[in-house]
DNA sequence: TTCCGGTAGGATG
DNA sequence: AGCGTCATCCTACCGGAA
């Protein structure tokens, strides 16, 4: 493939323009770098992988979004656009009434962070291309490496193609968050109140220090950056601007080891703003720019403006508001605030297998760890969520939401695998945990008794009493207290809650349904599992639950209840089993489940297999239908989202 | 009907 | 040969409750 001397510019013969990958967009550190050499190694290397394919696939879901997006720009009416105009123009006079230019925000931003961490512990790193992270992913890569094309989140191996004589460097997370603090208390001398946005990266209100101090932002930016220096012996550049996303869009002007003032004038934000391409802003990625640039020829922030009825007209408005804010250069200027977290993960990659023993084995670790990690904050959490990465990159998440909040590696392994078990086989390269609706949420589900699920009803003993329980063992207070990990109230609960089917005194209870459920006993890949119902005689009705789902609020999936009818004969195939027969009934009950498993994954098998078009336009035609019956004012179908939040909230204030 | 909670997928840094 | 980890936010869609 040495076709690079060759001047044609059809894209069959450089097949690699067509190989959008993120790693030639502008970065610091980038400038003399032969992009087209980059993304044709990239191309290269990458060409034909499951990798590849499936971020061909990404490419076409794009594509389709932005013809879809043109296609409704291409119906709206002149009427339609005036009208369209009218409210865009009335929400910039109401945004713009909410510019604050009275604050002064600093971003600093380390310098190549990692790389000068390793280099300072290793001199003899100083001068030679030099990358942080391994062969399948790089974090960080200093200048020199940058020269070639080498830059974070690409491959360690492409990057050895690109610069042969990189360096690998291995992370070592201890070492940059000791730097990292020792950063921090520099920034808290000038911002008590500064937000760390990550390791490498913080905002701090200057504007007390200025006061105070009687000097001007400049001056104390350097000198700022002077004690950080002195610190640590690393650098990092500044960009000072009246909000966040200003400040960071001018912390990347200067860099490295320089600063950027933006002056708290209007006109001068204007001017900044009308050159400044969209990219540049945090929250446009590669898939905003390319619709904003292919279907409304919108490069720079100005442009933002200039289009802005578009947005109302076929975004939502939190999309549309957050875009003509930037058209304005507003940004956030209030004062951080504490938030709390929302969810814990964690996820590990490996070669792609179908090995569920391998699998087991990876969700008892994950299950470990997340246990452990949410001990260590105090948490409790409801909704389980299991994520998968096919062996095709493919990346499908299966969630659970739980009467009440568990924490122990058991209660988390026992659900993880139940969801896990439904996607089987697989053949898979991640699998990853994630728990959220910690019981700090004052409003969930277990301040009210009221509303109850299927399992409620099946639950032992007085179901009310265990709802109130719950509430008295201090779950709702966990939020802002530690809990002492050696005296667990909700342990026990849990137990009672997930040992729902077993004993089970169905006589006790008026429920009208006299059922059970056949839950799923524990991920078992020897199949030696035992069967909860075993031991009962008593079950009058049992319900298949196929998606697992305790809360079986997933209209996609579908319950069907097998009957043993007359107490023996089963209502969905007419199969004859006395009550005795608790075994045979148990192996009658799974061949049912088996066998809708079967249907299901069928199914789903063929749609997957359908030409990537058709699912395109299945989707489409979805999420078209319901448009017209329930959105009908915003939304496209696959409507862009933007993270509006993302520069207007805070970010968790780590120190 | 509307609102809300739950699930799934995606974008971003 | 081979493309990570973690957290947040947003949208769509569905179904049940108010």
């Amino acid at each position: 493939m040495e076709k690079s001397e060759e001047t044609s510019s059809s894209s069959s013969s450089r097949p690699w323009e067509s190989y959008h990958t993120v790693y030639t967009n502008a970065k610091a550190g980038m400038d003399g770098v032969d992009k087209e050499k980059v993304q044709r190694v990239v191309y290269e290397m990458s060409k034909g992988s499951k990798y590849f394919e499936n971020e061909e696939r990404k490419e076409a879901y794009m594509k389709q979004k932005i013809e879809n997006m043109r296609a409704q720009r291409a119906n709206l009416k002149p009427a339609d656009l005036s009208h369209y105009q009218r409210i865009a123009d009335k929400r910039i006079a109401e945004l713009e009434a909410t510019r604050d230019l009275t604050r002064t925000w600093l971003h600093v931003d380390m310098d190549a962070f990692y790389a000068a961490v390793e280099t300072l512990s290793n001199p003899s790193l100083k001068g030679r291309p030099m990358a942080v992270g391994t062969m399948s992913m790089i974090s960080t890569a200093n200048y020199e490496a940058r020269k070639f094309g080498v830059r974070a989140a690409m491959p360690g191996f492409i990057a050895c193609k690109l610069c042969p004589e990189l360096i690998f460097v291995p992370t070592d997370f201890k070492k940059y968050t000791y730097y990292s603090d020792l950063t921090r208390k520099v920034f808290q001398e000038y911002d008590p109140n500064f937000m760390a946005a990550s390791l490498d990266e913080a905002y701090l209100d200057m504007t007390n220090v200025c006061k105070e101090r009687d000097i001007t932002v400049a001056e104390v930016t350097e000198e700022l950056r002077q004690n950080v220096y002195k610190a640590t012996g690393l650098t990092c550049s500044a960009g000072v601007a009246p909000n966040r996303l200003l400040a960071k869009v001018c912390s990347d002007i200067n860099k490295p080891n320089g600063q950027f003032l933006l002056p708290n004038d209007r006109a001068a934000i204007m001017t900044f703003i009308s050159s400044l391409p969209i990219r540049k802003i945090g929250g446009i990625g590669k898939v905003t720019e390319h619709i904003l640039k292919d279907v409304f020829e919108i490069k720079t922030c100005e442009d933002l403006l200039q289009k802005s009825s578009f947005f109302c007209a076929l975004f939502s408005p939190s999309s549309a508001d957050f875009f003509i804010s930037v058209g304005l250069g507003l940004g956030g200027t209030d004062a951080p605030q504490v938030r709390s977290r929302k969810s814990m993960s964690n996820e590990r990659t490996f070669s792609a297998t179908k090995d569920e023993t391998f699998f087991h084995q990876k969700l008892v670790e994950l299950s470990e760890m997340l246990s452990a990690d949410m001990e260590k904050e105090g948490l409790h959490g409801r909704t389980l969520t299991l994520k998968l990465k096919t062996a095709s990159f493919e990346v499908k998440t299966r969630a659970l939401t739980l009467q009440s909040s568990i924490r122990s590696s058991k209660d988390i392994l026992k659900h993880a695998s139940k969801l896990l078990k439904a996607e089987l086989p697989v053949s898979l390269r991640l699998i990853g945990l994630r728990m959220s609706h910690f019981n700090e949420d004052k409003d969930g589900t277990l301040s009210d008794p009221t509303q109850r699920t299927l399992l409620n009803y099946i639950k032992p003993g007085d179901d009310n009493t265990n709802l109130v329980d719950d509430e008295h063992s201090d779950v709702k207070d966990h939020c802002y207290t530690y809990t002492n990990p050696s005296r667990d109230p909700l342990s026990e609960l849990n137990d009672n809650n997930e040992q729902v089917v077993e004993d089970n005194g169905l006589e006790d209870h008026e429920c009208k349904d006299q059922l059970n459920a056949v839950k799923s006993s524990e991920f078992d890949p020897q199949g030696t599992e035992t069967h909860s119902l075993e031991g009962r005689n008593q079950d009058q009705l049992t319900m298949i639950d196929f998606s697992e789902n305790e809360t079986g609020s997933s209209s996609s999936h579908h319950k069907e209840a097998l009957i043993w009818l007359e107490d023996y004969k089963c209502s969905l195939c007419g199969v004859e089993l006395p009550p005795s027969f608790l075994e045979e009934r148990q192996e009658h009950a799974d061949f049912h489940l088996a066998e809708k498993m079967q249907m299901e994954e069928e199914s789903a098998h063929a749609y997957r297999n359908l030409p990537l078009k058709n699912r395109m336009r299945q989707k489409e035609a979805v999420v078209g239908q319901s448009k017209g019956r329930k959105r009908p004012k915003h939304s496209p179908s696959n409507g862009k989202h933007i993270p509006i939040d993302a520069f207007f909230s805070k970010a968790s204030h780590n120190l």
